[in-house]
DNA sequence: CCTACCGATCGGTAGG
DNA sequence: CCTACCGATCGGTAGG
């Protein structure tokens, strides 16, 4: 009976402490952020937060794995198109980017805070990790191959990559200066293109 | 009369402790690792540590500050050089990439674990950092009025550089497959060279 | 450098 | 959803 949603009230509910702690996580950090700080974000007593989830671990694990699962999706799908690899790259650096500016907490913590997951999910992330940089490094090494980028140790090319954007604590308030598409073609142009002229 | 350095085990002791908890924060994170733990590292009761140092924050705070030191100098001593905008900033990269391998925990730690400092380092600390990229940020600007570098937005590229080499976990895995020296050239070829060919 | 111990806070449960 | 509360663990101190 429980699967059948007759009340969204709960599930609304369940999101509301969802995001309240990604946004306490990232600001705090996942150990110095307690439930009792979560509640009285959300507005209820601590005690309270046990009726909607099961333990505070187990909302780093909801958070971590939601993320790794858009990254997952998008590079199979990026994978199968018919384009350039330079164009795979750059498609997946949008992604990244664009994810920074649209779930900017969520993404932060999961990329910061993943350490504190507990075994069998913390091994399980770290292989998706793991196989999510092996995949895109392969992208980079067709597109040496092919000659259409450079001859690069291309496993740092993608750290380099990934930790640049993933990085940078500050989407917002960068956005206020220069718009979010300034700023994801001047990383593009950089990344892609290098500092220099020629 | 406790300036007065006669015995250097006092000493050698405090920094076997330093060094041990360097590595703690990075592995655990400051709040999850305890003192405890690293009484238990150092080889000896939790109550003990508190002869050599007055607080594990202190511990922290030592950690950062001697980390954004060595920085400041030498932004210091690069701003002076008769060089190109260019050199300077391939000089403050290879630093960066160098204080990476040599110093990797401290300097991990100190750009991971900073925001656990208390007010008034905090606020000093954060300072120095934004102090940094200005200087950095102002190093390329120059050189894009001097033409030697893309005009792109100086301070994304700061936080852009930064991260790219700051993030990256594993220098000594990295190192293991690829020489200290190949990575580093990689890393200023992939950064300051772009991707792709032409 | 250790034993003994403190007050505070943590994640979480019982019971309604 | 709350009150009341638990056992565990935390950083740190007293006293020797």
């Amino acid at each position: 009976m429980a699967r059948i949603k007759t009340d969204d009230k709960n599930l609304s509910r369940k999101d509301v402490i969802v995001t309240k702690a990604a946004s306490l996580f990232r600001e705090k950090g996942f150990k110095a952020a307690s439930m009792r700080d979560l509640a009285e974000a959300v507005g209820v007593e601590a005690a309270s937060l046990y009726n909607h989830i099961k333990s505070k671990t187990e909302l780093l694990h909801d958070l971590c794995f939601n993320v790794a699962n858009r990254f997952m999706h998008k590079i199979d799908e990026i994978e199968a198109e018919p384009i350039s690899a330079i164009e795979k790259i750059e498609k997946l650096l949008r992604f990244h980017i664009t994810e920074m500016i649209e779930h900017y907490e969520e993404v932060y913590v999961s990329d910061r805070e993943w350490k504190h997951l507990e075994d069998p999910y913390l091994s399980n992330f770290q292989n998706q990790r793991r196989l999510y940089r092996k995949r895109f490094a392969a992208i980079i090494e067709a597109g040496i191959r092919q000659k259409e980028v450079k001859e690069i140790d291309a496993p740092t090319a993608v750290l380099i990559m990934l930790h640049a954007i993933t990085g940078i604590e500050s989407w917002h308030r960068s956005t206020q200066k220069i718009s979010a598409e300034a700023l994801e073609d001047n990383m593009i142009t950089i990344l892609v293109g290098g500092l220099t002229n020629r």
